[in-house]
DNA sequence: CTATGTTTTCAGAAGAGATTGAAAGAAAAA
DNA sequence: TTTTTCTTTCAATCTCTTCTGAAAACATAG
């Protein structure tokens, strides 16, 4: 029927990959259209215009663009061109780990970095101004005390979070010797959040 | 109005903590009212029942339950009861590394394995049945002998994120040695994967 | 300038996922 | 046993996200 052979083993190959990078996407907040025209570009691995993906994955131009658009602005599709052609071509990252960067940067600046701030936000709530000299006449009460600790430990956790996630976003592999003595200095030891705890953490 | 004020600090830090960690959850693919209930029992810190959240978050029954159900199923809260009361009560894991574990540990179980899976499959697609000893009379078309190394590079990688998963997965910090060094092998050298060598996982 | 080819936008349609609420199920007390 | 109390289930409903398609915007050539 079609002029392109639909079932040789590389296109068949090729369309399950992209079948299965969309389910995975969708798993992890991105639209399944995005991650599958991601996948296409990733495993063709050549330059596909707008009407290339249209035609292969079966979606409406409006959709094509808008994806492409998203995929640009997170840096892992790049354009091209073809001479003595005016349609824009795109093409995916093919390096994996520069890929896997590139998202974790991303992630990190738009939900980390926001959630943070909340966070820092939240904690002037119940330690309003607390300056590192100026001790407070009365300790808190023992709820806000404890409150106080657990978002406390949040915070840290996401601290740590970001500085480990510099070894994987720098493009040197420099960073990453930080994030391992991190690791071990964090990690390993979930620290003296709780003097003597009463045992709840394991079995969970 | 009601019986608990609800406008002091203390609550005033919970409430907003609730949004913002249930925000946060969306963003990566749980549903908003799970990660609030999860997000209400870790910042209150002590036990709650089923009638304790559907008020609070002004919830129905059957969305609290199944919402719990859930986070039980993650690992990430314990059912407990209060001597004399018939009632369920639930308490959120509070040591902030052992639930980022707990979840690390259920996505790859839940997400990445079943896509590791398919990629093994997909790999049969095109390299069908490829045993070490049986070399292939052919070389394989230029298309498809590259569309095998993208496949591979993608299944190495997520092989070693596997890996290095474990290293934060193990409850003892050992693992996280292994992890480190995962790490310096292969985030430092992405390269590796590209000229021609055969054997493509030396260390996992 | 107009004509032609290409990309973006966005209101409405379609679809996916979350929520409710009432009924059924379970378990303990009487 | 029956009653009471609490929990789970699931079809119907609602909400939010994604997708479409046609129009508008843009760009290049002539």
């Amino acid at each position: 029927m079609s002029t392109r052979p639909t079932s040789d083993a590389l296109t068949q190959a090729q369309d399950q990959f992209v079948a299965v990078w969309g389910q995975m996407g969708s798993a992890w907040g991105i639209s399944r259209t995005m991650a599958e025209v991601h996948a296409l570009l990733y495993i063709t691995g050549e330059p596909l215009c707008t009407d290339d993906i249209m035609e292969r994955l079966e979606i409406s131009r409006g959709n094509a663009s808008m994806s492409l658009r998203a995929l640009l602005e997170w840096g892992i599709v790049s354009r091209t061109h073809k001479r003595g052609d005016r349609k824009e071509y795109f093409q995916a990252e093919q390096h994996v780990w520069t890929l896997f960067r590139a998202i974790v940067r991303e992630r990190i600046k738009r939900e980390v970095d926001p959630l943070m701030a909340s966070l820092y936000e939240i904690r002037d709530i119940t330690q309003p101004h607390q300056r590192a000299d100026a001790r407070p006449s009365f300790a808190p009460p023992a709820a806000i005390a404890d409150h106080n600790r657990r978002l406390d430990e949040m915070i840290d956790f996401f601290r740590t979070l970001e500085t480990l996630s510099q070894g994987f976003v720098s493009p040197s592999g420099r960073g990453l010797e930080i994030a391992a003595s991190v690791l071990s200095g964090s990690v390993t030891g979930p620290r003296a959040a709780e003097p003597a705890r009463p045992g709840e953490g394991e079995s969970l």
